[in-house]
DNA sequence: AGTTGTCAAGCTAGT
DNA sequence: ACTAGCTTGACAACT
C-alpha cells in the first residue's frame, strides 16, 4: 500500500515562480518556468524517495497553458531530457505518480467548446505522462462533471463522451465520486457502460452515498479496476475541516478518522487479495503522509 | 517588504 | 445575486 499526496511539498522550497499569468507569456518566460517546474518536480521526487513515499500527484501547472492557444511551442521535444530523466526516476523507484485536472474539465457539459477545451485540458495531461514513458498505472482522474437537472440524461451525456476519446487518454482516465453530485454507485452505473476505473474518495463518500456497506463500496469499486494494467485501485483519503462548511477539507491528519479507514482498507487488502493506494488529501501534504507512515511503521 | 486584487476555463450549494 | 469551494494559491501591481 503506497501513500501519497497531491501536488505541492511544503518542506522543499521552489525559489522561482511556478507559473505566470496569461498575459506576462512569453517564449522565455514559458521555457524558464517549465525548466523550473520541471527541476523542482524531481526535487521532490527525490525528496519522497528518502521519506519512503512512493505516491505523488503531479499539478496540472507543470506546463502553464499547455492547452491554451497561445502556446505553440514544441515543449515534449524542448523537455524530453528533462521529461525522460522524471519517468526514469519514478519507473526505476517503483513510484507511482497521478494528476488530476481541475473544475474546468467537464466532458459531460451541454457546452460543446467547454467539451472541446476538456478533451484538449486532457489530451495535455496524457501527453504530459506519456512522454514520461509511464505505464498506465499513472492515472488522470476527474469528476463526472455537472448535473445541469437530470442526472440520467448527464450520466449518459458522459458515456457518450467517454467512447468517442481516443484509446491513448482512456487507458489513463478514470473517475472519482464527488461529495455533491456523483456517488459511487452512480459512477459504478457509469463503469457499467465504459468499464472506466473508480477512484474511491472515502470522504466524499461520507458526504454522498447510497447506505451500502462500506465493505460493499470497496468489493464494488476495487471490481472496476484491471489491476496488471491499472495498477492498485486508488483511494483518495481526507476528512471534516471542523467548524467549517461540509466538505471542506482539514488541515491536518484527524488520526482516528484515518486509523479507521486505513484499517477497513488492511483487512479488506488481506482477505482479497487487492493493494491499494491511498492519496491524503490533507492540507499539510508530505508532513501527514510521514505520520501515517511512521504510524503504520511503528504502530505509534 | 508587505498587502491586495486578480487570475483561461465550470458547476453547485449555501447565504 | 453573490460567493466559497473544488486536487493545489500565487502572480503582479500597488503601497
Amino acid at each position: 500500500m503506497r501513500i501519497g499526496y497531491p501536488c505541492i511539498n511544503t518542506s522543499l522550497k521552489n525559489p522561482n515562480s511556478s507559473t505566470f499569468r496569461l498575459k506576462s507569456y512569453s517564449e522565455k518566460r514559458f521555457n524558464e518556468t517549465v525548466k523550473n517546474n520541471l527541476d523542482h518536480l524531481l526535487r521532490i521526487l527525490h525528496f519522497n524517495k528518502k521519506n519512503n513515499i512512493f505516491f505523488f500527484r503531479l499539478s496540472s501547472d507543470i506546463i502553464p497553458f499547455a492547452s491554451h492557444q497561445i502556446c505553440q511551442l514544441n515543449w515534449k521535444k524542448k523537455f524530453e531530457t528533462e521529461l525522460n530523466e522524471i519517468g526514469n526516476f519514478i519507473l526505476k523507484n517503483n513510484m507511482r505518480v497521478s494528476m488530476h485536472p481541475d473544475q474546468f474539465v467537464i466532458l459531460n457539459s451541454s457546452n460543446e467548446k467547454v467539451v472541446e477545451n476538456s478533451i484538449k485540458e486532457l489530451d495535455y495531461h496524457s501527453n504530459l505522462l506519456q512522454n514520461m514513458n509511464l505505464l498506465n498505472d499513472a492515472k488522470i482522474q476527474i469528476h463526472v462533471g455537472g448535473v445541469y437537472g437530470d442526472k440520467n440524461a448527464s450520466k449518459n451525456k458522459f458515456i457518450n463522451r467517454y467512447t468517442k476519446i481516443h484509446e491513448c487518454l482512456k487507458s489513463r482516465l478514470v473517475i472519482e465520486n464527488d461529495d455533491r453530485s456523483y456517488s459511487l454507485k452512480d459512477c459504478l452505473d457509469i463503469n457499467k457502460e465504459t468499464g472506466i476505473p473508480i477512484v474511491f474518495d472515502v470522504f466524499h463518500h461520507e458526504c454522498l452515498n447510497d447506505y451500502e456497506f462500506f465493505k460493499d463500496a470497496l468489493t464494488s469499486f476495487s471490481k472496476t479496476w484491471n489491476y496488471s494494467s491499472d495498477g492498485n485501485p486508488i483511494v483518495d483519503y481526507s476528512s471534516q475541516s471542523i467548524g467549517d462548511r461540509r466538505g471542506k477539507h482539514a488541515k491536518t491528519l484527524d488520526y482516528t478518522h484515518f486509523v479507521f479507514y486505513y484499517k477497513e482498507l488492511e483487512r479488506f487488502s488481506s482477505e482479497k487479495s487487492v493493494d491499494f493506494d491511498i492519496m491524503l488529501e490533507i492540507k499539510d501534504k508530505e508532513y501527514s503522509v510521514i505520520r501515517t507512515l511512521n504510524l503504520i511503521k511503528f504502530g505509534s
